[in-house]
DNA sequence: ACTTTCGCAACTCCTTAAGTTACGAACAAA
DNA sequence: TTTGTTCGTAACTTAAGGAGTTGCGAAAGT
């Protein structure tokens, strides 16, 4: 699979969630549908978990399941918790030797920050329900 | 080095060079400075002459310089020359077999544009002039 | 000619994400 | 209580991309 896969997993399996919220959904049913694996769904969909936007339980019957109505889940809900971060390259920053350099960085991060602000308030107009969820799809009709 | 740091030798080099627009630098010298190697330093600027930002020349007294004064360069100049995109990932779309992904998909290359244009329009904001450039640094004093 | 410098190809090295295997823990149903 | 399902997690392998490196040809000044 390709780069940054784990947002579209996030969001394609809240999606697909979201449309049947009366039953739980394994992590290789949806490995299944995702054209992944188990262990790789596991690992996203627990940092959602964490996040506190899933539910997952063990042994039979057990799986995933919604911890809150998708409406009340925005995609910015997904994006922080996954904790990555799609603007800001994740480097500590490193010590200076050169003036110009600091000064370049200082703007540059600026203006990162001030974009990943711009990515989460975007995010956050749209809610998992819009996407795939309780009243899938009217506006493609 | 690190993630990103095509875009960082990038800019550190033109402030530089817009500091003294007098002389020509070859690439083993900038690389020395930025803490890399020559051939990096020509592959990233190559991209930058090719967007018309820098013109080079080789034999004796070779180099590089500045294609136009530092003031009319901005970072999204830069940013635009190296073809990178920070905020969408590279990856061409993929045919989906599933309706709710196409419409997730959709929603979110949608922000993803947004914020890529947010993030051109700030970075046109800011000049290399204005990061090392002709006067270099007041407001630090 | 000789030296400097870029241009570029080809390769190695390193890092990161994804995929895979394996196994233990929890839990439900028989 | 035994069995089978499912998550949790560690450890490994694989794949891709970026940076670093080597080498050499082309261009241009001395």
């Amino acid at each position: 699979m390709k780069r940054n896969s784990r947002l579209s997993l996030a969001l394609h399996t809240l999606s697909h969630m979201a449309q049947d919220t009366s039953r739980t959904q394994t992590s290789s049913e949806i490995a299944d549908h995702a054209g992944t694996n188990p262990v790789v769904v596991r690992r996203v969909l627990g940092r959602l978990r964490k996040a506190g936007l899933l539910t997952s339980e063990r042994g039979h019957s057990g799986g995933w399941r919604l911890a809150r109505p998708s409406h009340e889940i925005s995609l910015a809900d997904v994006y922080l918790a996954l904790e990555e971060s799609l603007v800001a390259p994740r480097t500590e920053p490193e010590p200076h030797s050169c003036q110009v350099e600091r000064h370049l960085e200082g703007r540059v991060i600026e203006i990162l920050n001030e974009v990943e602000a711009t990515l989460i308030d975007r995010l956050s107009n749209t809610t998992i329900a819009e996407i795939g969820g309780d009243k899938p799809l009217l506006e493609n009709l």
